[in-house]
DNA sequence: GTCTATACGGCGATAGAC
DNA sequence: GTCTATCGCCGTATAGAC
């Protein structure tokens, strides 16, 4: 079994390294190579886990997708239930999205940490971002609009799809952590302290979403 | 000067080639022989005008980035002029940023769109987001949230700065064309539809901003 | 000067020998 | 499971055509 483990090891130390690396460079900056040296192994034991370098990405994308998709929801009906049998508030479930990503001490995490970048990278490439979010999150995702469309009575559709998309484009920004905000606010806002990035995402884009009302509502007024 | 001609359509030809390119597959899925090829000259003639493979990708960026800038900027300062003496709203503040991006019909162009998925990707590029968008926007960035400060007097600089960012991730997440928001709302939102996206996403991020000032106001209230 | 054809050294993914 | 070999493509330098 001390086999088994080191086997399993060094699958894990693979993953890690690929994470890692794909986080920072993207899929076509990173060789095999590169990720075997990274994780101490031979150039030909990631095809050999794996398969081809493609399947190896996907390998490390559905790793922590399903764990993330998890606590979310488990935050998200622990949302719901507090506030039944009223609609849980705008906030409260936007934090039930935000919060999974920070408070199981991940954070501190690289592993955690180099995923989020990851995400970052896949969501916003036009090679990957239709395919693989969908993929991997978009069941999560319908759960979360559908409670927010309770909070958020009368809202049209398209605003709720765009305003996650917002949300989506804030979130993943920030934990693409580019450092750019570091750069703009003269080192006011630091790009790598993630809770505290998310502390202003998550207030900015409530008002995002609960703006939507009022909107929808002059408008009804008007017909 | 039909020879001069001759030489700027080469010299551009490349450069079209390479921002299309390097906007659907990012700077490392691309090798200068496909931008040769589709640019339809030789594997060595973008060497020759641009050096190496790297100054070519800061050219692609430079070219359209002062043009956009010298246009958002005088969007704003018309905006500022309206509204004097009194500060501009923070909805045409807001608009000021995203109309020149759609205004000039260069929606339509195939090399704005490609231009604005390439900014998409080097925005939230850890490995060159942090200096290249530093290096060609953040001026005219800092002018953008003067003004918005002044239509939002007492609002934390730390809260402006990420709410640029909210800003940022948002409009380069849509300019990024992925498809995925046509997945998830199964196609009653189109990635391609930029002025629509725009729509949406200005309102969205107006209403993040000016709920700051509810929330500053609050702030010092309890004091 | 502008441009093309070609050549070079290096490194890519991965298949097959071990 | 590991190591090596292979073959193709990479960015770039150069030589010379127009």
């Amino acid at each position: 079994m001390a086999a088994e483990n080191k086997k399993q090891d060094k699958r894990e130390a693979i993953l890690n390294a690929a994470e890692s690396l794909f986080a920072k460079h993207g899929y076509d900056g990173v060789t095999l190579r590169a990720i075997a040296k990274e994780a101490g192994v031979d150039v030909a034991l990631a095809n050999y886990h794996f398969g081809p370098k493609r399947d190896l990405f996907d390998a490390v994308l559905l790793r922590r997708a399903q764990i993330l998709n998890s606590w979310r929801l488990e935050a998200l009906e622990a949302t719901v239930q507090n506030a039944a049998p009223n609609p849980p508030q705008v906030k409260d479930i936007i934090r039930a999205y935000f919060e999974p990503l920070l408070k199981r001490s991940q954070v501190q995490e690289p592993g955690w940490k180099s995923y989020y970048a990851l995400i970052a990278y896949v969501n916003s490439s036009p090679e990957w971002g239709g395919t693989l979010m969908t993929q991997f999150f978009d069941p999560m995702i319908h759960r979360f609009l559908a409670v927010l469309k309770t909070a958020l009575p009368g809202v049209p559709d398209k605003s709720m799809y765009w305003g996650y998309h917002c949300l989506s484009g804030a979130l993943t920004l920030a934990f693409a952590q580019t450092g750019r905000i570091d750069h703009l606010s003269d080192d006011l806002c630091k790009s790598d302290d993630l809770p505290d990035a998310c502390d202003y995402i998550v207030d900015f884009v409530a008002a995002g979403f609960s703006d939507m009302i009022a909107a929808s509502q002059k408008e009804t007024a008007t017909l």
